[in-house]
DNA sequence: TTTATTTCTTAATCTTGATTAAGATTTTTC
DNA sequence: GAAAAATCTTAATCAAGATTAAGAAATAAA
Protein backbone atom coordinates (compact mmCIF):
# COMPACT_ATOMS: atom_id res chain seq x y z
CA UNK A 1 0.00 0.00 0.00
CA UNK A 2 2.57 2.68 1.20
CA UNK A 3 4.66 1.66 -2.05
CA UNK A 4 1.72 2.46 -4.16
CA UNK A 5 0.85 5.65 -2.82
CA UNK A 6 5.14 6.84 -3.01
CA UNK A 7 4.83 5.52 -6.82
CA UNK A 8 1.53 7.41 -7.56
CA UNK A 9 3.21 10.44 -5.90
CA UNK A 10 6.02 11.16 -7.44
CA UNK A 11 4.34 10.43 -10.90
CA UNK A 12 3.45 14.46 -10.21
CA UNK A 13 6.15 15.91 -8.00
CA UNK A 14 9.43 14.88 -6.39
CA UNK A 15 9.43 14.23 -2.79
CA UNK A 16 11.37 12.90 -0.34
CA UNK A 17 10.94 9.72 1.64
CA UNK A 18 10.85 11.19 4.95
CA UNK A 19 8.10 13.67 3.41
CA UNK A 20 6.18 10.96 2.36
CA UNK A 21 5.81 9.58 5.62
CA UNK A 22 4.62 12.97 7.05
CA UNK A 23 1.97 12.60 4.29
CA UNK A 24 1.08 9.36 4.99
CA UNK A 25 1.05 10.10 8.93
CA UNK A 26 -2.13 12.15 7.62
CA UNK A 27 -4.22 9.76 6.18
CA UNK A 28 -6.42 7.19 8.02
CA UNK A 29 -7.11 3.89 6.81
CA UNK A 30 -10.88 3.13 6.17
CA UNK A 31 -13.04 0.39 4.87
CA UNK A 32 -16.04 0.19 3.80
CA UNK A 33 -18.49 -2.49 3.16
CA UNK A 34 -20.60 -3.09 -0.32
CA UNK A 35 -23.70 -0.31 -0.86
CA UNK A 36 -21.66 1.48 2.35
CA UNK A 37 -21.93 5.43 2.24
CA UNK A 38 -18.68 7.74 2.54
CA UNK A 39 -21.25 10.73 2.38
CA UNK A 40 -24.81 11.43 2.48
CA UNK A 41 -26.94 14.20 0.69
CA UNK A 42 -27.43 17.17 3.51
CA UNK A 43 -24.43 16.10 5.09
CA UNK A 44 -20.94 18.47 5.03
CA UNK A 45 -18.01 16.88 3.56
CA UNK A 46 -15.11 17.50 5.54
CA UNK A 47 -12.40 14.94 4.04
CA UNK A 48 -10.40 13.87 0.90
CA UNK A 49 -10.31 10.51 0.36
CA UNK A 50 -8.09 8.18 -1.66
CA UNK A 51 -9.09 4.92 -2.60
CA UNK A 52 -6.59 1.93 -2.29
CA UNK A 53 -8.62 -0.93 -3.58
CA UNK A 54 -12.39 -1.08 -4.54
CA UNK A 55 -14.97 0.86 -6.19
CA UNK A 56 -17.12 3.91 -5.51
CA UNK A 57 -19.97 5.72 -7.19
CA UNK A 58 -20.88 9.74 -6.87
CA UNK A 59 -24.35 10.42 -7.44
CA UNK A 60 -27.48 12.82 -6.92
CA UNK A 61 -30.74 12.29 -6.73
CA UNK A 62 -32.46 14.48 -9.71
CA UNK A 63 -35.72 15.96 -9.66
CA UNK A 64 -37.53 13.26 -11.02
CA UNK A 65 -36.51 11.07 -8.03
CA UNK A 66 -33.93 8.82 -10.09
CA UNK A 67 -29.96 8.45 -9.09
CA UNK A 68 -28.03 10.02 -11.29
CA UNK A 69 -23.98 8.84 -11.26
CA UNK A 70 -21.67 11.42 -12.05
CA UNK A 71 -18.50 9.60 -11.87
CA UNK A 72 -17.09 6.50 -10.41
CA UNK A 73 -14.12 6.61 -8.51
CA UNK A 74 -11.87 3.15 -8.83
CA UNK A 75 -8.25 2.33 -7.39
CA UNK A 76 -5.78 5.10 -7.03
CA UNK A 77 -7.99 7.54 -7.86
CA UNK A 78 -9.14 10.83 -5.13
CA UNK A 79 -12.92 11.30 -4.28
CA UNK A 80 -14.87 13.91 -2.74
CA UNK A 81 -17.63 16.26 -3.26
CA UNK A 82 -15.89 19.71 -4.19
CA UNK A 83 -18.68 21.52 -3.94
CA UNK A 84 -19.52 20.68 -0.08
CA UNK A 85 -15.58 20.22 0.82
CA UNK A 86 -15.11 23.91 -0.61
CA UNK A 87 -17.99 26.10 0.49
CA UNK A 88 -18.66 23.97 3.48
CA UNK A 89 -22.20 23.63 2.30
CA UNK A 90 -24.18 20.61 2.94
CA UNK A 91 -23.62 17.84 0.24
CA UNK A 92 -26.44 17.51 -2.51
CA UNK A 93 -24.69 14.25 -3.72
CA UNK A 94 -24.11 10.76 -2.00
CA UNK A 95 -20.79 9.08 -2.12
CA UNK A 96 -21.08 5.02 -1.45
CA UNK A 97 -18.85 1.96 -2.07
CA UNK A 98 -20.23 -0.27 -4.97
CA UNK A 99 -17.94 -3.14 -3.55
CA UNK A 100 -15.50 -3.73 -0.34
CA UNK A 101 -13.46 -0.24 -0.78
CA UNK A 102 -10.75 0.69 1.21
CA UNK A 103 -10.21 4.49 1.75
CA UNK A 104 -7.14 6.43 2.86
CA UNK A 105 -9.20 9.82 4.76
CA UNK A 106 -7.06 13.10 4.58
CA UNK A 107 -9.37 15.52 6.73
CA UNK A 108 -9.20 19.26 5.28
CA UNK A 109 -7.88 20.28 8.19
CA UNK A 110 -4.98 18.00 8.22
CA UNK A 111 -4.96 18.78 4.26
CA UNK A 112 -4.40 22.67 5.17
CA UNK A 113 -1.76 21.92 7.64
CA UNK A 114 -0.28 19.85 5.52
CA UNK A 115 -0.16 22.06 2.26
CA UNK A 116 1.67 24.54 4.45
CA UNK A 117 4.28 22.73 5.45
CA UNK A 118 5.22 21.24 2.36
CA UNK A 119 4.11 22.92 -0.61
CA UNK A 120 4.92 20.41 -2.88
CA UNK A 121 1.30 18.63 -1.37
CA UNK A 122 -0.23 21.84 -2.69
CA UNK A 123 1.48 21.15 -6.44
CA UNK A 124 0.66 17.54 -6.13
CA UNK A 125 -2.94 18.59 -6.02
CA UNK A 126 -3.42 21.04 -8.30
CA UNK A 127 -1.52 19.08 -10.79
CA UNK A 128 -4.15 15.84 -9.69
CA UNK A 129 -7.40 18.60 -10.30
CA UNK A 130 -5.91 19.53 -13.74
CA UNK A 131 -5.72 15.97 -14.77
CA UNK A 132 -9.05 15.69 -13.46
CA UNK A 133 -10.57 18.78 -15.27
CA UNK A 134 -9.25 17.42 -18.64
CA UNK A 135 -10.94 14.01 -17.96
CA UNK A 136 -14.23 15.54 -17.20
CA UNK A 137 -13.52 17.79 -20.28
CA UNK A 138 -12.76 15.27 -22.53
CA UNK A 139 -16.14 13.62 -21.01
CA UNK A 140 -18.06 16.85 -22.24
CA UNK A 141 -17.01 16.54 -25.54
CA UNK A 142 -17.72 12.94 -26.14
CA UNK A 143 -21.40 13.31 -24.70
CA UNK A 144 -21.79 16.56 -27.61
CA UNK A 145 -20.72 14.97 -30.16
CA UNK A 146 -21.05 11.40 -30.07
CA UNK A 147 -24.94 8.96 -30.14
CA UNK A 148 -25.52 6.66 -27.21
CA UNK A 149 -24.39 3.94 -28.71
CA UNK A 150 -21.22 5.20 -29.30
CA UNK A 151 -20.48 6.25 -25.92
CA UNK A 152 -21.13 3.59 -24.41
CA UNK A 153 -18.78 0.94 -27.32
CA UNK A 154 -16.05 4.27 -26.45
CA UNK A 155 -16.61 3.62 -22.66
CA UNK A 156 -16.64 -0.22 -22.28
CA UNK A 157 -13.11 -0.23 -24.71
CA UNK A 158 -11.93 2.93 -22.97
CA UNK A 159 -12.19 0.80 -19.00
CA UNK A 160 -12.91 -3.04 -19.80
CA UNK A 161 -12.23 -3.40 -16.15
CA UNK A 162 -15.52 -1.81 -15.41
CA UNK A 163 -17.89 -3.73 -17.54
CA UNK A 164 -16.97 -6.93 -14.64
CA UNK A 165 -17.04 -4.05 -11.64
CA UNK A 166 -20.23 -1.99 -12.07
CA UNK A 167 -23.59 -3.10 -12.68
CA UNK A 168 -24.69 -2.29 -16.01
CA UNK A 169 -27.89 0.13 -15.10
CA UNK A 170 -25.08 2.12 -13.19
CA UNK A 171 -23.52 2.55 -16.21
CA UNK A 172 -25.71 3.24 -17.81
CA UNK A 173 -26.82 6.20 -15.82
CA UNK A 174 -23.15 6.94 -15.88
CA UNK A 175 -23.40 7.61 -19.78
CA UNK A 176 -26.77 9.73 -19.31
CA UNK A 177 -29.20 7.14 -20.96
CA UNK A 178 -31.74 4.48 -19.66
CA UNK A 179 -30.61 0.60 -18.85
CA UNK A 180 -33.29 -0.60 -21.21
CA UNK A 181 -30.87 1.22 -24.16
CA UNK A 182 -28.05 -0.59 -23.03
CA UNK A 183 -29.60 -4.15 -23.25
CA UNK A 184 -30.76 -3.13 -26.69
CA UNK A 185 -27.08 -2.10 -27.80
CA UNK A 186 -25.77 -5.18 -26.36
CA UNK A 187 -28.23 -6.88 -28.08
CA UNK A 188 -27.06 -5.65 -31.30
CA UNK A 189 -23.54 -6.34 -30.91
CA UNK A 190 -24.18 -10.53 -30.89
CA UNK B 1 -6.85 46.41 -14.33
CA UNK B 2 -4.10 45.77 -11.70
CA UNK B 3 -6.54 46.46 -8.70
CA UNK B 4 -9.53 44.19 -10.17
CA UNK B 5 -6.68 41.56 -10.37
CA UNK B 6 -5.62 41.90 -7.03
CA UNK B 7 -9.41 41.79 -5.58
CA UNK B 8 -9.33 39.05 -7.58
CA UNK B 9 -6.58 37.15 -6.40
CA UNK B 10 -7.53 38.16 -2.66
CA UNK B 11 -10.57 36.40 -2.77
CA UNK B 12 -8.80 32.76 -2.83
CA UNK B 13 -5.52 33.45 -1.05
CA UNK B 14 -4.20 35.93 1.29
CA UNK B 15 -0.69 38.22 -0.48
CA UNK B 16 1.10 41.17 0.25
CA UNK B 17 0.92 44.26 -2.18
CA UNK B 18 4.92 43.32 -2.91
CA UNK B 19 4.25 39.74 -3.89
CA UNK B 20 0.89 40.50 -6.21
CA UNK B 21 3.59 42.86 -7.86
CA UNK B 22 6.03 40.06 -8.17
CA UNK B 23 3.10 38.12 -10.20
CA UNK B 24 2.44 40.98 -12.29
CA UNK B 25 5.71 41.32 -13.30
CA UNK B 26 4.98 38.10 -15.44
CA UNK B 27 2.45 38.78 -17.38
CA UNK B 28 2.26 40.04 -20.54
CA UNK B 29 -0.67 42.01 -21.89
CA UNK B 30 -2.18 41.04 -24.71
CA UNK B 31 -5.38 42.34 -27.00
CA UNK B 32 -6.91 40.63 -29.26
CA UNK B 33 -9.38 41.68 -32.41
CA UNK B 34 -12.98 39.72 -32.99
CA UNK B 35 -12.75 36.29 -34.39
CA UNK B 36 -8.85 36.54 -33.98
CA UNK B 37 -7.32 32.89 -32.60
CA UNK B 38 -5.15 32.20 -29.34
CA UNK B 39 -4.61 28.93 -29.88
CA UNK B 40 -5.14 26.24 -33.09
CA UNK B 41 -5.54 23.02 -33.42
CA UNK B 42 -2.23 21.18 -34.10
CA UNK B 43 -0.47 23.71 -31.75
CA UNK B 44 0.96 23.06 -28.45
CA UNK B 45 -0.28 25.30 -25.44
CA UNK B 46 2.48 27.46 -23.28
CA UNK B 47 0.49 29.59 -21.13
CA UNK B 48 -2.31 30.68 -19.01
CA UNK B 49 -4.46 33.68 -19.92
CA UNK B 50 -6.40 35.99 -17.74
CA UNK B 51 -9.61 37.56 -19.49
CA UNK B 52 -9.36 41.18 -18.04
CA UNK B 53 -12.32 42.68 -20.58
CA UNK B 54 -14.25 40.60 -23.84
CA UNK B 55 -14.98 37.33 -24.44
CA UNK B 56 -13.29 34.41 -25.49
CA UNK B 57 -14.61 30.87 -26.84
CA UNK B 58 -12.69 27.11 -26.67
CA UNK B 59 -14.10 24.74 -29.14
CA UNK B 60 -12.65 21.80 -31.73
CA UNK B 61 -14.12 20.33 -34.82
CA UNK B 62 -16.07 17.13 -34.55
CA UNK B 63 -15.89 14.03 -36.47
CA UNK B 64 -18.83 15.31 -38.77
CA UNK B 65 -17.24 18.20 -39.32
CA UNK B 66 -19.56 20.60 -36.57
CA UNK B 67 -17.93 23.53 -34.36
CA UNK B 68 -18.28 22.23 -30.88
CA UNK B 69 -18.12 24.59 -28.01
CA UNK B 70 -16.34 23.24 -25.04
CA UNK B 71 -17.11 26.38 -23.04
CA UNK B 72 -16.70 30.35 -22.90
CA UNK B 73 -14.45 32.67 -20.52
CA UNK B 74 -15.34 36.07 -19.89
CA UNK B 75 -14.17 39.09 -17.59
CA UNK B 76 -11.96 37.55 -15.00
CA UNK B 77 -11.48 33.91 -16.19
CA UNK B 78 -8.90 32.27 -16.79
CA UNK B 79 -8.34 30.25 -20.21
CA UNK B 80 -5.97 27.72 -21.74
CA UNK B 81 -5.81 24.09 -23.18
CA UNK B 82 -4.89 22.05 -20.25
CA UNK B 83 -4.55 18.74 -21.97
CA UNK B 84 -1.94 20.87 -24.43
CA UNK B 85 -0.62 22.96 -21.70
CA UNK B 86 -0.10 19.96 -19.04
CA UNK B 87 1.08 16.81 -21.86
CA UNK B 88 2.67 19.12 -23.89
CA UNK B 89 0.81 17.74 -26.57
CA UNK B 90 -0.51 19.15 -30.00
CA UNK B 91 -4.15 20.79 -29.06
CA UNK B 92 -7.60 19.85 -30.53
CA UNK B 93 -8.97 22.76 -29.76
CA UNK B 94 -9.30 25.75 -30.84
CA UNK B 95 -9.31 29.02 -28.76
CA UNK B 96 -11.05 32.46 -30.40
CA UNK B 97 -12.12 35.98 -29.00
CA UNK B 98 -15.50 36.52 -29.96
CA UNK B 99 -15.83 39.62 -29.74
CA UNK B 100 -12.64 42.47 -29.04
CA UNK B 101 -10.93 40.93 -25.92
CA UNK B 102 -7.79 42.08 -23.51
CA UNK B 103 -6.16 39.11 -21.91
CA UNK B 104 -2.61 39.00 -19.62
CA UNK B 105 -0.60 36.12 -20.45
CA UNK B 106 1.20 33.85 -17.99
CA UNK B 107 4.06 31.52 -19.80
CA UNK B 108 3.76 27.78 -18.56
CA UNK B 109 7.98 28.42 -17.58
CA UNK B 110 7.30 31.74 -15.61
CA UNK B 111 4.15 30.16 -14.03
CA UNK B 112 6.46 27.17 -12.95
CA UNK B 113 8.94 29.94 -11.71
CA UNK B 114 6.29 31.66 -9.92
CA UNK B 115 4.95 29.18 -7.86
CA UNK B 116 8.52 28.61 -6.61
CA UNK B 117 8.97 31.73 -5.48
CA UNK B 118 5.63 31.89 -3.86
CA UNK B 119 3.81 28.85 -3.04
CA UNK B 120 0.33 30.79 -2.55
CA UNK B 121 0.51 31.16 -6.01
CA UNK B 122 0.02 27.41 -6.56
CA UNK B 123 -2.59 27.38 -3.29
CA UNK B 124 -4.48 30.64 -6.10
CA UNK B 125 -4.15 27.82 -9.01
CA UNK B 126 -5.48 24.77 -6.99
CA UNK B 127 -7.94 26.85 -5.85
CA UNK B 128 -9.38 27.98 -9.02
CA UNK B 129 -9.04 24.82 -10.52
CA UNK B 130 -11.40 23.35 -7.69
CA UNK B 131 -13.79 25.85 -8.30
CA UNK B 132 -13.65 25.55 -12.22
CA UNK B 133 -14.14 21.63 -11.70
CA UNK B 134 -16.95 22.58 -9.63
CA UNK B 135 -18.31 24.67 -12.02
CA UNK B 136 -17.97 21.62 -15.03
CA UNK B 137 -19.86 18.92 -12.78
CA UNK B 138 -22.76 20.46 -11.99
CA UNK B 139 -23.03 21.35 -15.87
CA UNK B 140 -22.69 17.78 -16.46
CA UNK B 141 -25.66 16.93 -13.57
CA UNK B 142 -27.54 19.47 -15.36
CA UNK B 143 -26.80 18.25 -19.37
CA UNK B 144 -28.27 14.78 -17.77
CA UNK B 145 -31.29 15.86 -16.03
CA UNK B 146 -32.54 19.10 -18.16
CA UNK B 147 -34.45 18.73 -21.12
CA UNK B 148 -33.23 20.83 -23.77
CA UNK B 149 -35.61 23.57 -23.43
CA UNK B 150 -34.74 23.83 -19.37
CA UNK B 151 -30.98 23.61 -20.05
CA UNK B 152 -31.69 26.58 -22.27
CA UNK B 153 -33.34 28.77 -19.97
CA UNK B 154 -31.58 27.85 -17.15
CA UNK B 155 -28.48 28.92 -18.69
CA UNK B 156 -29.74 32.27 -20.30
CA UNK B 157 -31.35 33.16 -16.27
CA UNK B 158 -28.02 32.04 -14.92
CA UNK B 159 -25.99 34.00 -17.79
CA UNK B 160 -28.03 37.34 -19.24
CA UNK B 161 -25.22 38.67 -20.29
CA UNK B 162 -23.89 35.94 -22.47
CA UNK B 163 -27.84 36.18 -24.85
CA UNK B 164 -26.61 40.26 -25.72
CA UNK B 165 -23.11 39.04 -26.28
CA UNK B 166 -22.87 35.76 -27.87
CA UNK B 167 -24.81 34.98 -31.07
CA UNK B 168 -27.29 32.51 -30.42
CA UNK B 169 -26.08 29.57 -32.61
CA UNK B 170 -22.71 29.51 -30.44
CA UNK B 171 -25.09 28.95 -27.07
CA UNK B 172 -26.85 26.53 -28.89
CA UNK B 173 -23.27 24.71 -29.80
CA UNK B 174 -21.95 25.00 -26.11
CA UNK B 175 -25.75 23.29 -25.07
CA UNK B 176 -25.43 20.54 -27.19
CA UNK B 177 -28.62 21.48 -29.13
CA UNK B 178 -28.98 22.87 -32.83
CA UNK B 179 -29.68 26.09 -33.76
CA UNK B 180 -32.83 25.66 -35.24
CA UNK B 181 -34.11 24.22 -31.71
CA UNK B 182 -33.26 27.19 -29.92
CA UNK B 183 -35.51 29.02 -32.34
CA UNK B 184 -38.27 27.22 -31.18
CA UNK B 185 -38.27 27.58 -28.03
CA UNK B 186 -37.53 31.33 -27.74
CA UNK B 187 -40.60 31.33 -29.82
CA UNK B 188 -42.83 29.04 -27.58
CA UNK B 189 -42.07 32.04 -25.02
CA UNK B 190 -43.81 34.46 -26.82
C1' DT C 1 -26.00 52.95 -49.11
C1' DT C 2 -25.41 48.87 -51.46
C1' DT C 3 -23.53 44.42 -51.31
C1' DA C 4 -21.85 40.59 -48.88
C1' DT C 5 -21.65 37.99 -44.85
C1' DT C 6 -23.54 36.35 -40.58
C1' DT C 7 -27.14 35.09 -37.98
C1' DC C 8 -31.97 33.67 -37.08
C1' DT C 9 -36.58 31.67 -38.17
C1' DT C 10 -40.18 28.44 -39.75
C1' DA C 11 -41.98 24.12 -41.05
C1' DA C 12 -42.02 19.30 -42.63
C1' DT C 13 -40.03 14.93 -41.90
C1' DC C 14 -37.32 11.55 -39.57
C1' DT C 15 -34.40 9.23 -35.89
C1' DT C 16 -32.65 8.24 -31.48
C1' DG C 17 -33.47 6.85 -27.40
C1' DA C 18 -37.12 7.35 -23.40
C1' DT C 19 -41.05 5.19 -21.27
C1' DT C 20 -43.98 1.50 -19.92
C1' DA C 21 -44.71 -3.08 -18.67
C1' DA C 22 -43.83 -7.74 -17.90
C1' DG C 23 -41.03 -11.48 -17.32
C1' DA C 24 -36.37 -13.77 -16.85
C1' DT C 25 -32.05 -14.25 -14.63
C1' DT C 26 -28.63 -13.57 -11.33
C1' DT C 27 -26.98 -12.47 -6.76
C1' DT C 28 -27.66 -11.99 -1.77
C1' DT C 29 -29.36 -13.05 2.44
C1' DC C 30 -31.34 -15.86 5.91
C1' DG D 1 -30.79 -24.14 -0.48
C1' DA D 2 -35.06 -21.30 -0.42
C1' DA D 3 -36.77 -16.83 -0.42
C1' DA D 4 -35.91 -12.16 -1.30
C1' DA D 5 -33.68 -8.64 -3.55
C1' DA D 6 -31.15 -6.85 -7.29
C1' DT D 7 -30.24 -6.79 -12.08
C1' DC D 8 -31.09 -7.57 -17.04
C1' DT D 9 -33.93 -8.40 -21.24
C1' DT D 10 -37.52 -7.81 -24.78
C1' DA D 11 -40.98 -5.41 -27.22
C1' DA D 12 -44.46 -1.90 -28.20
C1' DT D 13 -45.38 2.90 -28.15
C1' DC D 14 -44.13 7.63 -27.87
C1' DA D 15 -41.67 12.17 -27.70
C1' DA D 16 -37.72 15.27 -27.85
C1' DG D 17 -34.99 17.18 -30.68
C1' DA D 18 -32.06 16.51 -35.24
C1' DT D 19 -32.02 17.25 -40.10
C1' DT D 20 -33.19 19.42 -44.31
C1' DA D 21 -34.39 23.26 -46.90
C1' DA D 22 -35.60 27.83 -47.88
C1' DG D 23 -36.17 32.35 -46.86
C1' DA D 24 -35.86 36.55 -43.68
C1' DA D 25 -33.35 39.76 -40.89
C1' DA D 26 -29.58 41.81 -39.05
C1' DT D 27 -24.51 43.26 -39.21
C1' DA D 28 -20.45 44.34 -41.30
C1' DA D 29 -17.77 45.73 -45.14
C1' DA D 30 -16.87 48.24 -49.32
Amino acid sequence: MNQNLTEYIRRYISISEDEVALFQSYLMPKTLKKREFLLKEGKICKSRYYITKGCIRLYYIDTKGNEQIIHFGIDNWWITDYESLVNETASEVYIQAIEKTELLELPEKSFDELCHKLPQIERLFRKIMEKTYIAIQKRVGYLYSLTGEELFNTFISANPEFAQRVPQYMIASYLGMSPEFVSKIKAKKK
